[in-house]
DNA sequence: TCTGGGGTCCTAGGACCC
DNA sequence: TCTGGGGTCCTAGGACCC
């Protein structure tokens, strides 16, 4: 039987979620960000008046004065995110969520009333999120994911577009094999190479051509492309694989103490995520990055999982001084755990890990004061030259030594 | 597109072993 | 130890996604 995949991928959705509960941002060109980064969403006022994907705020407020920036509120595009696919499990059992503004849901196994067509049931999803939350998705259905993902982006903004029971021969010869999921800047380079420009020329390749040529991954999507469902609607979410912080920091810096304390910080807002998670980390990986953009790293594993700052620095620091090369200038650090387990009441038989559970109950008390009284009011001594001067002010924790 | 941040997964190549 | 072949494991880095 022939799956029948929904793929629906909001527009705009960060700058749509900000005019659908602010009346005053409707219909205005807007970006969602912050200072001295990009632009992580724009609407369409601001696309229609040149806004591209990726400029940097700074830059937006120099060419576009009038577009409306707006700091990132990720509360609000995650709880809207849950109302939104909350609507689409109201007419589909299976539902990936695959990103924040984006589902899969196969509407194969959809009981369908006298009357309705699976793309009936589609745009009452559509419509049923326009009434209900105010924002406009994008639909696209298919007989594969890969296909539904092509279709989804085939018409935006509130675009519906349907790939059943239809010839797709104009299709695979208009679509560049680069608008492709799955098929980035690389892929695209080496198929352009072996003289594959569009869709079409690539799922006229023999399978075993493809098998050799590319990536296992790209098989996969040759199969997917042709109608052949490869990849299924995963409705359980794995656990998450792991957390990762990083921070680009002004200006660039050659001084250790000051990478060190940048890469702290990092240390710090990662090892809370893990908490928040009620996780801990068996593994690391640590990188800095230089001025011109080469990455240092380096990787650890921890005996027993880590979930507060004090053990992971201890662990990192000489890791960090090992990849630190003086004389050269870096612009960020960063630190990503992996190997998460979730935090047990207690992992210990033999009470070695007292200690460490009363590190976590510290450490878990910070977390309350820092909701309370913000980020920077308490932090490790190890952060400090990462701070502005003017929030050097309170309490801060030395950071590798015992907390008890 | 001179380039932010948070993820997942794959692969090339070295180390080590038989 | 001048020297074949293959397997596994690990790590660093890259590709890709949003």
């Amino acid at each position: 039987m022939k799956r029948v995949i929904l793929h629906l991928d909001g527009d705009a959705f960060f700058a749509s979620c900000e005019q659908a509960v602010n009346p005053a941002l409707r219909g205005k060109p807007i970006a969602t960000g912050s200072e001295r980064s990009i632009a992580t969403a724009y609407s369409y006022e601001a696309k229609a008046l040149g806004v591209s994907r990726g400029m940097p705020i700074y830059l937006i407020k120099k060419h576009f004065p009038q577009v409306i920036i707006v700091p990132s509120q990720y509360h609000l595009y995650a709880l809207m995110s849950r109302r939104m696919f909350s609507i689409v499990r109201r007419f589909a059992r299976t539902v990936e969520e695959y990103s924040i503004d984006e589902c899969f849901a196969d509407l194969s196994s959809v009981e369908l009333p006298p009357g309705e067509t699976h793309e009936s049931i589609a745009r009452r999803i559509q419509q049923t999120i326009a009434r209900e939350l105010g924002l406009t998705v994008s639909v696209g259905l298919a007989y594969t994911k890969v296909l539904a993902k092509v279709a989804s982006k085939m018409k935006k903004p509130a675009g519906f577009t349907s790939l059943l029971g239809i010839p797709l021969d104009e299709l695979y010869r208009t679509t560049s094999i680069g608008k492709v999921w799955g098929i980035g800047r690389k892929a695209s380079e080496a198929m352009a190479e072996r003289g594959i420009g569009t869709v079409q020329d690539f799922i006229s390749k023999d399978p075993e051509y493809i098998r050799q040529a590319f990536s296992a991954p790209l098989l996969t999507t040759w199969y997917e492309l042709r109608g052949v469902s490869m990849v299924s609607v995963e409705s359980h979410a794995d656990m998450q694989q792991s957390v990762s912080k990083t921070r680009t920091f002004f200006p660039c810096s050659g001084r250790f103490e000051r990478v060190a304390s940048e890469f702290s910080k990092n240390v710090e807002a990662a090892t809370k995520s893990l908490r928040e998670l009620s996780c801990g980390a068996r593994h690391a990986h640590i990188f800095i990055k230089t001025k011109d953009f080469r990455t240092l790293s380096a990787e650890c594993d921890f005996a027993a999982p880590v979930a507060t700052p004090s053990e992971a620095l201890a662990a990192f620091r000489p890791l960090l001084a090992r990849i630190f090369v003086s004389g050269v200038l870096y612009r960020s650090t960063g630190v990503t755990f992996s190997g998460l387990t979730p935090l047990g009441l207690s992992q210990d038989l033999f009470g070695e890990s007292k200690k460490g559970e009363d590190r976590l109950c510290f450490y878990q008390s910070v977390d309350a004061l820092q909701h309370k009284f913000g980020m920077d009011s308490l932090f490790l001594v190890s952060s400090l030259l990462g701070k502005p001067t003017r929030k050097r002010r309170f309490l801060a924790i030395p950071s590798m030594g015992e907390v008890s």
